[in-house]
DNA sequence: GCCTCTTCTC
């Protein structure tokens, strides 16, 4: 039954947009038909693989067949696999490629370190930081500020701060960035005093302020709606010759926007280009967050008409604002329209544009698109969350397709996503409240054993 | 091929 229903689905997929899911693939397997003799065998054909499970046997074939892997083998098969969150097989990888001894470079393990952190997992991103000096690699004070970031991004400031302390036995002088970590975790729990002394702390040690560090304190001020320090911030950056730039003007406009200012917002916009510095597209963004946010969608339409003008090519956020708001407002038919259009202008959706349009469709009942859509996103390798899944699942059955939400719940099985318990309620209301294939749906759910 | 800090979307 799944087979089929997948199978149908496939077909949908295909009719969602044939440009997005076929291209991909043929790019990839011209470019490598172009270069497969400079190539490595073992990293062209990972490179074909849909399945990352196949990946680590592909790996073991090449080396039973007396391949000797070399770093190159080892990077990509280890992004490959930590991109797909097979964060055991990464493990496995990694003592081998210890024990081999391979010459490997340091972004490799900071690339680590951040896949772990994405997955919330800082302990297992601290653990290889501490075992970089087992591997052939040089770690420098970019691994060490990587890793003060993943533990700060990952809400453990303390262990930062710990981390941050040792650094001298550690054999690092921490810099900027190393400060402006610490600011940074100091500002996200509200310690805006102790981000200050941590400011002079920098000027003391004689390590030097720099435009991040300002837009870490401006945004905050910004957001807190005090913008008049956070004039006087920007003041005090031009004094000591650090020029504000495009992050620094979008949080004073969101600032003027928060305030409820958003004529002033627009101006600075206008004004920042005489001032020296370019408009971006976070600028653009934040006024069009604001006209969504407040229901005047067409509003935000004609400032995409304005960075088009101006020859700025619209990037996926600005696109998944405008979605958002068009489903926000019950409008997903539009938003999908957006959708296609964005990927004709050669702009490939996110993880992000995904979960906003499967959940606008679930919202106006559009299962069967946003389960098709549902489909492109698991081709593409994005991962999804539970939300995503469950409002799929909980609609397909209720508009009577039970094929569909088995092929869903298989796929939540795959990636160990489970359906939460409200859902799971409406589900068997569902199933009870009707005879429609009940039988062959709790079969199929006592051997999916969720 | 993914290489440290600020930024708009869930």
């Amino acid at each position: 039954m799944i087979f089929r229903a997948a199978k149908t689905i496939n077909r949908n997929a295909n009719r969602f947009h044939p440009h997005h899911v076929n291209n991909p693939q043929s790019k990839t397997a011209s470019s490598n038909l172009h270069k497969r003799r400079k190539v490595i065998p073992f990293v062209a054909e990972l490179k074909q693989l849909q399945d990352p499970k196949q990946a680590l046997s592909l790996f073991n074939d090449y080396t039973q067949r007396s391949f000797k892997h070399h770093y190159p083998s080892y990077a990509a098969l280890l992004y490959k696999l930590a991109r797909s969150r097979s964060f055991h097989d990464v493990e496995t990888v990694l003592d081998r490629m210890q024990r081999s001894n391979t010459h490997c470079k340091e972004s490799l393990f900071i690339a680590l370190f951040q896949h772990f952190g994405k997955s919330n997992l800082p302990e297992k991103a601290t653990e290889l930081f501490h075992r970089m000096n087992k591997f052939n690699c040089s770690r420098t004070l970019q691994s060490f500020n990587a890793i003060l970031n993943v533990l700060v991004d990952c809400d453990r400031f303390e262990e930062a701060h710990d981390v941050f302390l040792r650094s001298r036995d550690m054999g690092f002088r921490p810099n900027t960035v190393s400060f402006n970590v610490m600011i940074k975790g100091l500002l996200g729990k509200g310690e805006f005093g102790k981000a200050c002394n941590v400011f002079d702390e920098m000027l003391q040690r004689k390590v030097q302020p720099s435009v991040v560090t300002y837009n870490s304190l401006i945004g905050f001020l910004c957001r807190k709606g005090d913008l008049d320090n956070a004039m006087a911030l920007l003041e005090d950056m031009n004094k000591k010759k650090k020029y504000a730039n495009a992050v620094t003007y979008a949080h004073l406009m969101e600032g003027l926007c928060y305030m409820e200012k958003f004529d002033e917002a627009k101006k600075l916009l206008f004004d920042m280009a005489y001032r020296g510095c370019k408009p971006r597209l976070v600028n653009f963004s934040v006024l069009m967050n604001d006209l969504g946010r407040r229901g005047r969608i067409e509003e935000a339409k004609s400032v995409l008409h304005e960075m088009k003008k101006r020859r700025i090519k619209p990037d996926v956020v600005v696109y998944n604002i405008l979605i958002n708001y068009l489903c926000k407002e019950g409008r997903a038919a539009e938003a999908y329209k957006m959708l296609v259009e964005m990927q004709i202008g050669g702009c490939e959706p996110n993880a992000v544009t995904y979960r906003i349009m499967v959940g606008g469709l679930c919202k106006v009942g559009d299962y069967e698109l946003g389960l098709s859509i549902l489909n492109a996103m698991l081709i593409s390798g994005h991962c999804l969350r539970r939300e995503t899944f469950s409002c799929l699942v909980v609609g397909l059955l209720s508009s009577g397709n039970v094929d569909g939400a088995c092929f869903v719940l298989e796929e939540m099985k795959k990636r160990s996503v489970e359906l939460d318990m409200e859902s799971w309620e409406t589900i068997v209301k569902c199933a009870c409240g009707e005879d429609k294939g009940v039988s062959e749906l709790i079969t199929e759910l006592a051997s999916l054993s969720i």
